[in-house]
Formats: structure tokens, sequence, C-alpha cells
DNA sequence: GCGAGATAGTACCGATCGGTCTCATCTAAC
DNA sequence: GTTAGATGAGACCGATCGGTACTATCTCGC
């Protein structure tokens, strides 16, 4: 049947009811994984809905990528804020991740999946992957910077470093541990730094 | 033609070849992006051969990364003997995936991408690599253990976030620099141990 | 030289892929 | 009420997927 009776016809809430879908089969199954068909399934919407706002796949890949990209940038600001000194600012961070960690159907970082998955095109999704790595190493080296580490730029990307290989365990193991593992590494770094 | 004039007609040599030619292929761009059609063509072999030797997709596959996998373990047991005393050897293993990095067509840890790109399915793939980071944490526990450190299997399982980490980025960005970054951050984490 | 086994080449199978199309039905604005 | 746009359902397309079958040709042990 067409429409369900009683939902309001409204372009937007459809794009965003997708997009959301498809983020979370994508992350969850993988996107060479899973078709058009399933995305369209678990979005309750047609396949026709999704061309009219994506183009194609590729573009739908693009668009739940920078979807949330920019979801995560601000989660992670909003909880830098949250916290009062610049050491504490920095382990806000990996405080985060290790609730994010914890969270059923944890599967890694879905910026580093897709270049992962990807990695025979050079395409988009590495490219968007690169700017999400560059996103946090400005992140960290603002906030080390205003820790009054010396070289914030050289620790930040070691920063970097631990919080990708502990999401990367973290996914491959299921271990929710990895979380404290990592913010014991960046204590030792901030420590030296 | 059948087959090629002049080479010895040798199974076990053949299934080498296949071997080596998947895990090439494999590697480079991706396990759900190549077909078997393009595998046999890679190897010089026909699709008949492949499943004769493998049985199937999977059993390719898992003969890929069963065979990767122990290659690895045995080049770095050779690398870390060469060193001398315990913190080099630990340090051998980084100047060794440093030199990995900057091989052209790098593209991350075979292991660790299957994994990822097997995510929705939770077979061989991610089990294979779990088995492979348990060899990185032995290899490491014992090596801090030979070094004296206190609580090896801790540091241990920091050093292999580093690691992974490194890998990751290091294809995701195509810089073969994470192998320095990497070594530093694991001096300071031996110096803190 | 003869038979057994290994192999290449290729056609083929059903399923699924990304993507297009048609049609009926809904909502929203007027 | 009428109309335009949004949508769902699903048939359809060509390509490709993993996997099988068949045939001809090669090598090797005897």
């Amino acid at each position: 049947m067409p429409v369900k009776a009683g939902e309001r016809l409204d372009p937007e809430a459809t794009k965003t009811r997708i997009l959301a879908a498809a983020s979370d089969v994508f992350i969850r199954r993988g996107i060479h994984a899973v078709g058009i068909n399933e995305i369209a399934e678990a979005a309750g919407a047609s396949k026709l809905t999704i061309y009219k706002n994506f183009g194609s796949k590729d573009g739908l890949v693009e668009a739940v990528l920078t979807d949330r990209t920019r979801r995560v940038r601000a989660w992670h600001e909003q909880a830098v804020e949250q916290a009062e000194t610049g050491r504490d600012r920095i382990l806000a961070v990996f405080d985060l991740v290790a609730t994010w960690y914890a969270e059923a159907g944890f599967r890694g970082c879905a910026m580093m999946n897709a270049a992962t998955e990807d990695r025979g095109r050079d395409g988009t999704p590495r490219q968007l992957a690169q700017d999400h790595l560059n996103f946090y190493r400005d992140l960290f080296s603002r906030l080390l910077s205003e820790a009054g580490v010396r070289d914030p730029e050289t620790t930040a990307r070691q920063l970097v470093v631990v919080l990708e290989g502990a999401t990367l365990i973290s996914a491959v193991d299921r271990d929710p541990g990895l979380g404290a593992e990592a913010r014991a590494i960046v204590e030792t770094l901030l420590d030296a730094a």
C-alpha cells in the first residue's frame, strides 16, 4: 500500500528516516554486504524514494558518512565542553568512546570501516575518513595546546592512533574494556608530554 | 588452452599460486569487491581448480587468512630473534611494520580488514583476526616479561592497540610516517612500564 | 603408449545486484 | 473538488555474483 495512513507526508522527514536506517544497517552489516532493497525495507521506504533523494548507492553512502561524521564531531565537542580543565577535556573524549564501545551492536568507527571496505577504489569514503581523522587531530591539538603541552600536534597524532586502535580492537574482540585500556595509555602519554 | 606448455603439473604449486594471487587481490581491493572470476584470472587458474582446492569462496578466504597470519607470525618472530635485548626486541616489531607501511600497495592489516568487511556475519574471519591479536599479545607479553616489566599483560595489550591503530591509520592516510609515530608511543609506554 | 588425474576454457545456472520504470494511492495546497 | 507532488509496491533490466557441468587437452607414472 502507498503512504501509511495517518503519517505526515514530509519529504525532509523521509530523507532523515532513510539516512538513519541506512546508517544503522551499513554499520551493523557492512556497506558492500547490504543491498538497496534491504535498506528500503529497513527504512520503510521504496527504492524510488531512495533514488529520488540520493541518486545512487554511492550517493547514499556519502550522505550517510557525511551525516555520521557531523554527528560524531558534535557529540565529542559537546562532551569536551562539559569537562573542566585541559587534561580532563582530553580524557572526556576517551570516556565518551568507552561508553560507545559498551553499546550493543557496536561495530567500530563507521568512517574507518567504510574506508577499509572501499580500499580498492580510493573514493569519497576514504577522503571522508581522512577528514574524520583530521578532526580528531585538530580537536586534540587544541585541547593539548590549552593544557600547555609543548608540541601539541605530535601528541595529538599519537592520541588519534590510540583512539582508532582501541576502537578497531574493541569491535573485533567485542570487548568494551578497550575504553579503559585506551584511557590508561592516554594518561601515560599525557604524563610524558 | 589447457595447461601451459612447458610448465610442471604440480597440484601443490597450483594451490600455492592461487593462494598468493587471491591474497594479493583480496588485500588490494577487498574481499567482497572481488569475484572468483577475477581471482582465477589473476592466478592463471580456472574456476574449477579453485573450487577443487578450496571448496567455496569462504573456504578460499579462510585459507588465505590462515596462510597470511602464519606468515606474519613467522615474519615477526624472526625479526624479534635478530634483536639483542628485551626492549630492542619490542621495538624491532615496530621497526618491521614501519618498513611494511612504506611498501607500495600497503592496505593495512589483512586480518583486521577481513574482520571489518565480514562484521555482519561473525564468521571465521573475525575469529582468525582475534587469534591474530592474541598472537601479538602473547608475543609482546613474552618480550616484556623478558625485559623485566611488571604486569607484562597490561602493557602488551596497550602495545597491540598502538600497533593496530598505527596500521589502520597508515592505510587510510597512505602515510608511512605512522611507523615512526607508533615507535615513539611505544618508547613512552616502555619508559613508563 | 596408455590410463588416470589435473587443468583450462567456457557455457551455464539461479540468485542477487544497482538502477529504472509504471501505476495506484496518498497528502497538501488552492 | 481538483491538481501536483510524494510515495509504496513491485515488475523489470542488464550485469555480475558464487557455483556447477562439460569437454578437450595436458602431464605423469607405469
